[in-house]
DNA sequence: TTATAGCTTTTTTTT
DNA sequence: AAAGCTATAA
């Protein structure tokens, strides 16, 4: 194997060669990060170490199928054959499948994402008659998963003096983690410190994965939260190999718990730790740059460090403002309309960076006006939408029939007469019983009515007899068949048909995309990597489901354009041209870190404005509104600190200078459409 | 029990 | 503006 390390600077060259033992990279953006850690593992397994004694972890799947991608490049798709390269939570995952019995887990276990942990916690405050509208689900379950993380036991959960939420916290939290137990299932907070207890109390567990990972490699380390921390210290020891990338002026996720000393720390913690830094930028222009070190440099707390260039000076960021959101949205349509009509840049070459979600809607509306094709990272995914969560709550009980949570979800849908009433009788019952709901639905001795008596009946058999031909399947397309003819048994058709009735298109497309499963589950089976996990396609196709969403097909050319996406998502990725919107109080930095009870400290904001500034690499425009709308109403807005704080190193710009006319649009977008259909040879 | 009209609430950020 | 929830009627 060739692998030419000639590209590499000095330091980089460092971190790239070093072998073992603790290493701390402390890498500036755009510095070379994720090349070091793809040519790091291309060169252990030139030097002759085996691809599956390494483990790199990232925090994003993207990442992870990024690094996956580039290593490959390197060393080849065969040379990384059984290397892996994951997140913390699909590594936790997999270690779980792995060793169930060791976390006093089913190897069957389904995995609750959030909409199911806060179904969880609303059914617990029913349950316990706990109002609702006085208590907020959200704050309790946040309460609950920062305990968790704590390793805090719901019998040890603290109660100080009487305060409302930490008792109903407490009392929540014990029913939580008994209707997990109960049903089987796990959350995302389990998914680190299941593997985390199992490995501290199975000394030979801990053994078995020491030895198989014997070099570690994690990037983005500023953003490990202490459960991750444990687990990496399970896996490796003092003196392992333990190579770290990151850089404290990245740390954006102290609200998921996220603890910045632990790179700030590192050479503490690893006395031996090899200290590298680098801290020339290969991807931005010397005013990009410029603005960023500007603005990080109001950030008190930090380690020092300022980034360089010997790229040109470039042009200069613009920064503009805008009477709404309508109009901001509008001139960043217009810029890349004329930018792509003149050849300047291609689609894919920008991005549109925001602070939060909705925000993409009036940007996806210009957008869409104008004719330019774009992607929208993160939002509502597919495997979010209502039709299809039904669907697969289906495929998650013929997988565990103890799930209860799906097994609710879908009791009832479509409708088989049972309402709240009667399904609370048969829970009662089968209490009394101690039988779970699935096997009530076989006998459901609570009175109900005859007629929803039978629709259960028929409903138990119906999972039941799918579930034993799902076990004994063996080939892709047959599993597939054996889906599509669950979901046709059920009768999605008549249901969504009648639902919109006044919308034929719409429930043709929820009809697709609920056969778009049995295609998913199809293709997941028939990719030999995941085939060798010795649990069955559909329970790790399941877990695939909620851990990662949707496979993306960003090779799929059609579903390539600009890219809208919120700047954590953004987060080590880049792009030529760069539209920063939003940039308003409230927004950036957000109300709540205003407000939060740490009052005032904007530092993390500043970080993720940095982070923004960053993504560019030759153009970035900023932008905010004057008035923007909220909850339907307009309400003014004052632009961002932060632009002040950028001073000189961004340069104000007259709004309508670049504005296009109707007559200049319809021209562009006209020529765009022909190029087009030229291409597809319409 | 189910459908629906009308009311209330919602906006961080992600695995 | 849109989604979620509750009270009410059928």
């Amino acid at each position: 194997m060739k692998l030419d390390l000639s590209v590499l600077n000095r330091e980089q060259l460092e971190a790239v060669l070093h072998q073992e033992g603790p290493a701390l990279v402390l890498a500036g953006a755009g510095s070379g990060k994720t090349r070091v850690i793809t040519y790091r593992i291309a060169r252990l397994i030139r030097d002759g170490v085996k691809p599956e004694n390494v483990l790199a972890v990232t925090f994003t799947n993207k990442a992870a199928a990024e690094m996956r991608e580039r290593v490959g490049h390197l060393v080849g798709r065969g040379g990384r054959k059984g290397l892996t390269v994951s997140t913390f939570h699909a590594l936790g995952h997999k270690m779980l499948r792995e060793c169930s019995d060791a976390a006093g887990l089913m190897p069957r276990f389904s995995i609750f994402d959030q909409g199911e942990q806060i179904g969880t916690v609303k059914r617990i405050f029913r349950e316990v008659k706990i109002d609702d509208r006085r208590f907020d689900a959200k704050k309790v379950l946040a309460a609950i998963s920062r305990l968790k993380n704590l390793g805090i036991a719901p019998d040890k959960a603290p109660l100080n003096d009487g305060d409302d939420y930490t008792l109903i916290t407490k009392e929540t939290y014990a029913r939580y983690e008994a209707t997990l137990r109960r049903e089987q299932c796990v959350d995302f907070d389990d998914l680190l410190i299941k593997p985390v207890r199992a490995l501290q109390n199975h000394p030979e567990l801990r053994a078995y994965y020491r030895k198989k990972f014997q070099y570690l490699l994690v990037d983005e380390y500023q953003d490990t939260n202490p459960i991750q921390f444990q687990l990496l210290e399970q896996l490796c020891d003092r003196t392992g190999n333990l190579c770290v990338v990151g850089d404290d002026d990245q740390a954006i996720y102290a609200f998921r718990g996220a603890d910045v000393e632990h790179i700030l720390g590192f050479g503490k913690t690893f006395p031996s730790a090899k200290q590298i830094a680098l801290t020339q930028n290969y991807r931005s222009t010397g005013r990009i740059l410029g603005a960023a070190n500007a603005i990080i440099a109001k950030n008190e707390k930090r380690n020092h460090k300022k980034l360089w260039t010997s790229f040109g000076e470039g042009d200069p960021i613009e920064v503009r403002s805008f009477d709404d959101a309508e109009q901001e949205a509008k001139f960043v349509a217009d810029t890349i309309l004329s930018a792509v009509h003149e050849g300047k840049r291609k689609h894919e070459d920008i991005a549109v960076l925001y602070r939060s979600n909705v925000q993409s809607q009036p940007i996806e509306e210009a957008l869409r006006l104008e004719g330019i094709p774009y992607r929208v990272v993160g939002g509502m995914e597919y495997f979010e939408r209502k039709e299809v969560k039904d669907a697969l709550a289906y495929l998650r009980v013929v997988d565990n029939p103890n799930d209860e949570m799906s097994l609710r979800r879908i009791i009832n849908y479509p409708a088989r007469g049972l309402g709240e009433v009667g399904l609370e009788k048969m829970v009662a019952k089968g209490k009394e019983l101690g039988v779970s709901l699935y096997e009530m639905l076989a006998d459901p001795v609570a009175d109900v009515k005859a007629k929803t008596r039978d629709a259960l009946i028929n409903l138990h058999a119906l999972l039941g007899a799918t579930r034993m031909k799902m076990a004994t399947a063996s080939a892709p397309a047959e599993l597939a068949r054996h889906v599509r003819e669950l979901f046709e048994a059920i009768d999605f058709e008549t249901t969504i048909y009648e639902e919109l009735a006044d919308n034929l298109t719409a429930a043709a497309r929820k009809l697709e995309n609920i056969a778009g499963i049995a295609l998913a589950l199809e293709r997941f089976a028939q990719d030999p990597e995941e085939g060798a996990a010795s649990t069955s396609p559909l329970t790790t196709f399941l877990s695939q489901v909620s851990l990662e969403g949707e496979e993306s097909d960003d090779k799929d050319d059609d579903k390539r354009g600009v890219t809208l996406i919120t700047i954590h998502g953004a987060k080590g990725l880049e792009w030529p041209w760069v539209f920063l919107v939003g940039m308003e109080e409230e927004l950036l930095p957000h109300r709540r870190s205003v407000e939060s009870v740490d009052a005032g400290d904007v530092s993390e904001e500043r970080r993720l404005c940095y982070v923004g500034i960053t993504r560019a690499r030759e153009r970035l425009w900023m932008s905010f509104a004057t008035g923007r709308r909220r909850y339907g109403k307009v309400v003014p807005r004052t632009e961002s600190r932060f632009l002040a704080e950028l001073g000189e190193t961004v340069q104000r710009m007259n709004t309508s200078a670049t504005s296009l006319s109707d007559e200049q649009k319809d021209a562009m977008a006209d020529d765009f459409f022909a190029k087009m259909r030229a291409k597809l040879g319409y």
